[in-house]
DNA sequence: TCCCGGTGCTTGTCAATACAAGTTGGCGTA
DNA sequence: TACGCCAACTTGTATTGACAAGCACCGGGA
């Protein structure tokens, strides 16, 4: 962290200034060759920098076109789709929760499935409520492999995120796959969430894993629908 | 298309390589050093064709260690995000459409607040039927600006893919927010999808736009969750 | 046997340069 | 005035070269 590569350092200093308002949304970004002289960089590290805030969908652009800023608002990268906590705080939300369970047993066939865990093999499973300025949000059921699930045994799970446990705990979160559906609420689905049986709830199902491809986690994440939301951005890329 | 730019190039290529099973899930994806020599190219153009796949999610990997591949499924990019049709053909399934209405008038409130459309202004307002495998899929209920709804007027929509018509007809489809929840299904979405009305629909709201920040459609899709789910894939990027 | 360290390979970062392709705006002409 | 063309600017693409940082493996020493 000591002096971070130079092309993040353009990144986060244009994604500062779109925040603060300094850019504009609707106002063009300075060109590659501003921003070279800027801060004594070459094209390279800051076309870097732009495509990363592209593929953001914080700024857009094309060819002979100076890029312009298209929102303030980011769209829900990898770490805000991770972490409840970090999307309520960037959302201006107060996060809470209230774990239920906690327990290293042999997960239900669903989740030892997605682990690619084999029968009888154990796992660390967690029941949690999250809260979003008092209300209940979301019901989080998780499921993770022993080796990333025990740092989070011993630890207090209503401080904060486990996300930040987890990436303090040096585990490599690295990529996540989601399926989103919508389910109506089961009995416990409605007493956690303080809605009806039946109520619709928007799921989330979601294996995450390291570099290598290894699963290191699963999770069934029920919303209410009236409290929380999922909004993304996507990019019309290369293909 | 006469000739493709060498990062596209090599990025295809992959892709295909992939899809095909030649670059098996779990093995290594050869080295930026192969690649140059099989492609006759320098770094930079392997370098950005790996980021892009990198960032679908195919492969993963880090400094030092040989990329591997991570899956053979795409994750939802832009492209099968926006289009249906698109969508239903990589899952290996046959889409089909039944319009009921489409029109020239003052749309409602919503749309035109997302559209930035003032009082009173018209746009090209739709009401389609999806099937996948002649099953009711999804309801689109999706608004136009006019220079864009236009191309659709005279256009056969029950013949193929409105995204196929647009970008023919020469319309920017750059990005897209979309905005994700649950609800129950309403009178008009019942009859169409053949449920009972309040049974759970995931709701898909999006706005797309083009490169410019200039709003171009406004959708409203609600989901038959036991027919069409939603998967997408994120990578933990720079930030 | 186990651990340590070195070595070579691989990816990450950056510079300097060159040309292609597209956009924008202004100038001159019809 | 209206139109078309050209010049300047901007982004896209690609090369070459260089060094840093991390990983995997193998061999030697304790």
């Amino acid at each position: 962290m000591a002096t971070a590569a130079l092309h993040r350092t353009v990144a986060t200093a244009l994604r500062a200034r779109i925040g603060r308002g300094e850019l504009a949304v609707g106002s063009p970004v300075p060109s590659e060759a501003e921003l070279c002289r800027e801060f004594g960089a070459s094209r390279g590290p800051v076309r870097q920098a732009l495509a990363a805030l592209r593929d953001e969908g914080l700024i857009g652009g094309g060819q002979g076109r100076r890029a312009v800023v298209l929102t303030d608002v980011p769209g829900q990268p990898f770490e805000s789709f991770q972490s409840f906590t970090r999307r309520a705080e960037l959302t201006g939300h107060r996060p809470g929760q209230r774990t239920y369970d906690i327990d290293r047993r042999v997960p239900d066939a669903p989740a030892a499935a997605a682990l690619g865990l084999g029968p009888g093999e154990p796992a660390v499973v967690l029941l949690r409520l999250r809260l979003l300025d008092d209300r209940p949000a979301m019901v989080e059921r998780t499921t993770f492999i022993p080796s990333v699930g025990d740092l989070l045994l011993d630890a207090d799970l209503d401080a904060g995120s486990i996300y930040a446990i987890l990436t303090a705990g040096g585990v490599d979160l690295h990529a996540a796959r989601h399926t989103l559906d919508a389910v109506p609420a089961d009995a416990t689905d409605a007493r956690l969430l303080e809605v009806t049986p039946g109520t619709p709830l928007l799921r989330e199902r979601r294996v995450t894993t390291d570099s290598r491809g290894t699963p290191l986690e699963w999770s069934d994440d029920r919303h209410r629908p009236d409290v929380t939301t999922i909004t993304l951005t996507t990019v019309r890329g290369r293909s």
